[in-house]
DNA sequence: AAACTTTACAACCGCCCCCTC
DNA sequence: GGAGGGGGCGGTTGTAAAGTT
């Protein structure tokens, strides 16, 4: 069912993830956000190119990546909207909460176009929707404006804290706006049952001896602990420090990994 | 039981859009 | 305004699993 695994000319790898490498991908961007999918396969020891490692885990190892059958309800739905937009399968997955694009896409072409051309009757549910879809039509291209202007994760008032959250740093060592924005939602949502053990996962990776210790980051939302709005990672004088900030006063606490989360407040 | 066909879906590819410089 | 980079999207492919002959 998968593509057999290879490695390309570049010593790439291509196809099938193993567990080890979904494990990899998996702990880094809980543990720091997708903060930018060309540098993270380097930084997560990964031999993917970025591309690879976003799909993977957009389909597949987000946490709130739903799994299994779908249901009729869904079919109907991916069945209307398929009508009404077309292809449009990424504004159709954010109708469906917890199925990808790509699973809707895969759906519809192996199950419900045929029942599509079969002309089969869905469910009365679908047909009194359509039915109703004649007045409802201004609604459905208001959506669509909706929806479209919702593509972007980041507001603008989010964009903005994290741009003055850029500005306020601690540490000489920077990132730059655009990497911090490509922090999106999508890396956020369903994570906080990981966030507890976040320490004792630190030290997996100070065995592994990975290379991302090297780097300054920004940790994902979700790990926000007593109302910090963002929480960066740095190394000073030669250990690491976590910074943490809330959007209402903009100011970066040092916390104490040694203690408790959140009560390392400076 | 073996060979063949179909199905399901993970993954790749190329294009496009947006943002930054 | 244009170039370059990064991310997102939709089309397509590859292949294991399931079904059929």
């Amino acid at each position: 069912m998968v593509k057999s695994a290879s490695i390309d000319k570049n010593g790439i790898r291509k196809g099938s993830w193993s567990i080890e490498e979904d494990e990899k991908l998996r702990v880094y961007i809980q543990k720091y956000g997708h903060w930018n999918w060309r540098q993270l396969p380097k930084f997560a020891g990964l031999s993917r190119c970025g591309k690879s490692c976003r799909l993977r885990w957009m389909n597949y190892l987000r946490p709130d990546v739903k799994r299994g059958n779908f249901s009729e309800e869904e079919d109907n739905l991916i069945i209307q909207m398929h009508e009404e937009l077309g292809n449009r399968w990424s504004i159709i997955s954010r109708k469906l909460p917890g199925r990808t694009d790509n699973e809707i896409k895969n759906h519809w072409h192996t199950n419900l176009s045929k029942r599509v051309k079969q002309n089969q009757p869905v469910s009365s549910e679908v047909m009194n929707k359509e039915q109703s879809s004649e007045s409802s039509q201004s609604e459905v291209i208001q959506t669509k404006k909706s929806e479209t202007d919702s593509v972007s994760v980041n507001t603008p008032s989010e964009s903005f804290h994290q741009q003055k959250n850029v500005e306020n740093f601690p540490s000489s060592q920077e990132i730059s706006c655009s990497e911090f924005s490509s922090m999106t939602n999508d890396s956020v949502s369903g994570m906080n049952s990981v966030a507890e053990d976040s320490y004792s996962s630190m030290e997996i990776f100070q065995d592994s001896g990975s290379d991302f210790w090297n780097q300054p980051f920004f940790l994902d939302n979700n790990y926000n602990q007593d109302g910090y709005e963002s929480l960066f990672l740095t190394e000073e004088l030669g250990y690491m420090s976590f910074y943490a900030s809330n959007y209402d006063d903009d100011i970066w606490y040092k916390l104490d990994p040694a203690s408790d989360a959140g009560t390392g407040r400076q």
